[in-house]
DNA sequence: TATTGTTATACTCTATAACTATA
DNA sequence: TATAGTTATAGAGTATAACAATA
C-alpha cells in the first residue's frame, strides 16, 4: 500500500503518524481541546490523552487551562511542533515529488481528482 | 482517511488488519513461508512469527514442514481461514459498494484508473 | 558459516471501565 | 446529574537482539 510506503518515509527524526497527526491537525485549526482531537482522528478520549501527553514531554505542543470551563484543556502547537510539521511535511513532500515525477502531467492530474473523490467517500 | 474507514468495517466478527492480510496473501499466491510473508508485508519476521501464530491458534492457517529443508516451514489456509476470506470481503464490500453507489459511473472510472497510478508508485 | 525461524524484551497505539473535577 | 479529562488495565502490532536448528 502507498500510504505505508509514505510513512516509512518519517526516518529516524520523524515521530509516529498518530502524533504528526496531531500536530497537523493544531497546525490547520489552532489550539483544541483533548476531546475535540479525539473526534477528529475517531480514536478514543483516552487514547488521545496519552499521544497529547506524550507530545508535551517532546515539547512540541502545549496544554493551557479553557478561559471560562474548568474541566476542559487547550492543546496547541509550541514553536518546536509548529517546526516539527514543517520539517516533516519537507521530508515527505521530497519523497512523494520523486514519485509523482514518474507520473505525466495527466496521470497526476487525473490523482488529484481522484484524492476528491475519496475525500467525499470517506466524509460520508 | 478512507482507509481507517474501510478498516472499520470488519467490526465484531473481523481480524485486525495485519491478520486478515496474511490470509489473504495466502489465499492469493497459496503457501508460504513466513519469511516470504514478512517480506510480501514489509514487516520484520519476529512479527510475523506473532501474527501467524495468533492464525494458527485461531485455527485458520496451519503450519507444515518443509518438503526438502528443514528449517523453512510453510503456512497455508484451513478451510475456516478460507472461509474467513471470502466472509471478510463479502463484508467490506457490501460498505464500499454503498460508497461507491454515491458517486457516477464516470467519477467510478477515474477513481479506478487512479487506483492503478497508485500500484505503480507503491511499487517503485 | 549462512539461513530460517523463534524467543525475549520493549515501545506505541488502541480500547473499555472506573475515577476526579467541574458545570 | 452531566460533561471533560485522566488513570488503570489489557490486547495487538511493531521492532531489535539473541538464540536454536538446519543447510
Amino acid at each position: 500500500m502507498a500510504s505505508r510506503r509514505v510513512k516509512a518515509e518519517r526516518g529516524d527524526a520523524g515521530l509516529p503518524d498518530p502524533q504528526f497527526n496531531v500536530l497537523a491537525m493544531l497546525h490547520a485549526h489552532g489550539a483544541m481541546t483533548p476531546g475535540q482531537l479525539a473526534e477528529a482522528e475517531r480514536i478514543q478520549p483516552p487514547s488521545m490523552t496519552r499521544t497529547v501527553n506524550c507530545l508535551v514531554e517532546l515539547g512540541l505542543v502545549a496544554k493551557t487551562e479553557h478561559p471560562t470551563d474548568g474541566r476542559q484543556v487547550l492543546v496547541d502547537l509550541t514553536e518546536a511542533g509548529r517546526a516539527e510539521v514543517h520539517e516533516t511535511r519537507r521530508r515527505r513532500d521530497a519523497w512523494l515529488t520523486g514519485r509523482l515525477s514518474q507520473l505525466t502531467a495527466d496521470e497526476r492530474a487525473r490523482l488529484g481528482e481522484a484524492v476528491e473523490l475519496l475525500r467525499r467517500i470517506a466524509a460520508s
